[in-house]
DNA sequence: CTCAGTGTTCAGTG
DNA sequence: TCACTGAACACTGA
């Protein structure tokens, strides 16, 4: 689920199961089960083998470790990506003499077996293993120097836990733009992190229709906005993206209820509909 | 069998 | 050049 709460979660947990160990072994050798943008596996492989881990960073939905030389990998989880970390004392066998797990539903990994859709595994030398999960491979991996200067990184735009604009430079950044405000918040080189779940939960607690234009908003409307925008992204990192802790008035537990035509928050009608090429659901009673 | 899906990129249009 | 739109990508689960 990689929006920014969930990506500076796998973040943190790749950072706390690897800091200060070295990268002992990177799998699979050849094979690309995930998309390289600028080396092959086998130069991705030999960029980590042996490296210290001495940190980690992020911006936006991408995160990458600092290693004790450069360049250091950069990863995207895509639509789909995620982590899953082992500590086990006792190393899985080989990626190329085991079979990956192949049971589908909410069923437990077996301990001797690679994970279902399992892209790539780090290994640290003290056994402690990172997997990176990715069911639909739309996941990115690149080797970068120096990760905030260079592209795509380098062009994304505020990521809002670190510097965010003022309501009023925000009124002036969405008054050149003419598409629905749903579109805009979605994207990268303004709201870096910001994703379909995030923007609707935005609008929703702002009251904002998505399709308002974004250069029609009152300065009340982005000031609510950009405290909305805040607040939930603050909120949800902070419970480790753990959408069954997120406040039970957001309209995420709502918005992909069981029964198709009937959800509802407190007895409004969410409507979904495409906007901005993406599934948008909203409140319109309250939303205007 | 068909279709939507928590993202990004690229081609095409205005 | 910029802003914007829609398709493509890969694959599962409903």
């Amino acid at each position: 689920m990689p929006e920014l709460p969930e990506v500076e979660t796998a973040r943190r947990r790749i950072e706390k199961a690897l800091k200060d160990q070295r990268l002992s072994d990177i799998e699979p050798d050849e094979k690309d089960l995930i998309v390289y943008d600028t080396a092959s596996p086998r130069e991705f492989r030999e960029a980590l083998l042996g490296a210290k881990v001495i940190g980690s960073g992020r911006k936006g939905k991408y995160f990458w470790l600092e290693l004790d030389r450069r360049p250091w990998p950069v990863f995207h989880f895509g639509m789909t990506g995620n982590v899953e970390v082992r500590t086990k004392q006792k190393r899985l066998p080989k990626w190329g003499g085991l079979k990956l797990h192949s049971k589908s539903g909410g069923k437990e990994t077996p301990e001797n077996q690679i994970p279902r859709f399992c892209r790539l595994r780090i290994v640290a030398e003290n056994g402690t293993e990172v997997m990176i999960i990715d069911p639909r491979r739309f996941g990115r991996i690149r080797l970068a120097r120096n990760p905030l200067s260079e592209p795509p990184i380098s062009k994304l735009g505020f990521d809002p836990l670190e510097k965010f604009p003022s309501g009023k430079e925000l009124i002036i950044i969405l008054g050149k733009r003419r598409a629905p405000i749903k579109a805009v918040l979605l994207d990268q080189s303004l709201f870096a992190g910001v994703g379909n779940w995030i923007a609707d939960e935005v609008l929703f607690q702002s009251r904002i229709s998505p399709h308002n234009k974004a250069s029609e908003l009152t300065l009340a409307q982005v000031t609510a906005l950009r405290k909305a925008l805040l607040s939930v992204i603050i909120r949800a990192v902070k419970v480790g993206a753990d959408s069954k802790r997120f406040p039970r008035h957001w309209l995420f537990h709502a918005r992909w209820g069981k029964v198709k035509d009937a959800r509802t928050w407190e007895g409004h009608k969410i409507r979904h509909e495409t906007i901005g090429g993406r599934t948008t659901a909203w409140v319109p009673d309250l939303q205007k």
